[in-house]
DNA sequence: CCAGTTTGTCCAAGCCATTGACAACGACTC
DNA sequence: GAGTCGTTGTCAATGGCTTGGACAAACTGG
């Protein structure tokens, strides 16, 4: 027992475990994302994701120096993932659009770990790409300077934002969840028309909204507002949504 | 507020606790409140909730059945708050803008507790009140039935979606968002021109940026685009934010 | 063949959320 | 006033979590 050399008798310890490099950082985040996409936010460990990786519940720190390093990791898939294959479109306003989508549909598949990572930069090759692609967009939009650099930060902020939020809901469980809708239902239908005549007036339509129309709407507001204070119209032809101001600034 | 716990000088003897009826719902979510204020979101706990108040570590679970029901208790003051004594404006674009930017200061406030409470909704009066003003402002803009309830939805949603990841971002510790700020101004300025030549040409500006423009930006989008699709303008005189009105629109 | 580094395992400290048993206290009945 | 009961604060304990340190197997370079 004196320390030393080695001592290799007889201990049966025979490393039941993975052998060496059975673990990457790549593995570990693929199987981190399959178990929050599976389990939610809520039952995702370091000791199970361990386990799910059939090694030690504690090998991932061998990777990875604490939990919040590998969440930005995964952060930077998620951009990553969102990203993939993205071009820029002939209109500016087709590039912001596809952007803000793709950002949200991949943060939908993968609620639980864009909840965690949503509010997160990771600089990753990724992101910065999506930067440069946006602020393509806003320049060719006429914005310039300062303005320019404002205006990528607000749509940016906004398709992030926006996203998060609509994961985060996503990444309750769904007892919670349904529970919030199930209320919002019945707060509804119950409003008194004299407490709350406005709310009264739409209680039917109310509960039917679908969250595909809720960012399709707001989509389309925001890319309206960009239109008209925009310095040049996007090359593809639609000059307004719908009514085309008096003021006639067509340009 | 009201009631303060009132501790005495000094009790002569046993008294190892509070006196009953120390505790109520309302103490323990101001100082809840305070410690995420001040400690933020990681360092809140119950036992440590406990001790703040001068009670047993698990004394506050006599009036929370989980943490999770103190968490919605919490986001309903936090509404409560921001909506505290607000009316409804002359001008329904008046109306939103104000209850979009009272929303924001009331989360930047309280970063910590509305990062762990921005995507829950409590049914609390004050929500349902805030509910019923916005979509009367959205009925005013001549909007109507399912259209009406949709952009409710779309208008309520961006104000919560922005307002929580901006506070979300703010309730990281300190040494995280100083290094994400950091990060950003050194990966901006040493951008290359010829791989990133969008983020190069506004490199100088965008480290400059601050919040609060940004946001007063993506709502003066917001907002143009509203207008653009309304049906009926508001009754304010302004056609559009950001552009000085050359001739303004008539009430 | 050996020394050094990586990487997986074991073990343990310290924190957390939550629960059940107990005890003091207030209100209510007789 | 005495007894009963529900409320609420305290105590002790359970099981999970993150994380760090010690050890050992396996790979690497010499």
């Amino acid at each position: 027992m004196t320390a030393a050399p080695r001592m290799r008798a007889n201990p049966p310890r025979q490393q039941r475990g993975l052998r060496r490099g059975s673990l990457t950082k790549e593995i570990i985040v693929s199987e981190s994302m399959r178990l929050l996409d599976e389990d939610g936010a809520d039952g995702f460990s370091m000791p199970k994701l361990g386990r799910a990786l059939g090694a030690d519940q504690t090998a991932v720190y061998r990777h990875f120096a604490s939990k919040d390093d590998l969440l930005l990791a995964i952060a930077d898939r998620l951009i990553e993932e969102a990203m993939a294959g993205l071009e820029r479109l002939d209109c500016w306003v087709g590039t912001l659009t596809e952007m803000c989508r793709r950002l949200r549909l991949t943060y939908l598949a993968h609620p639980a770990a864009a909840s965690m990572s949503a509010c997160r930069t990771t600089q990753g090759p990724a992101e910065i790409r999506a930067v440069d692609i946006i602020i393509g967009a806003i320049l060719e939009a006429g914005f310039e300077g300062a303005e320019a650099a404002r205006m990528y930060r607000a749509i940016g902020d906004f398709s992030l934002a926006w996203a998060g939020g609509e994961a985060a809901f996503l990444a309750l469980d769904r007892s919670a969840q349904q529970r919030d809708r199930a209320a919002w239902r019945q707060a509804y239908l119950s409003v008194s028309r004299e407490a709350h005549p406005n709310i009264w007036q739409v209680r039917a339509e109310l509960p039917e909204v679908r969250d595909d129309d809720i960012f399709e709407s707001i989509l389309s507001v925001v890319m309206a507002g960009l239109r008209q204070q925009a310095r040049r119209p996007c090359a593809c032809h639609a000059p307004a949504i719908s009514q085309p101001p008096p003021g006639g600034r067509r340009s």
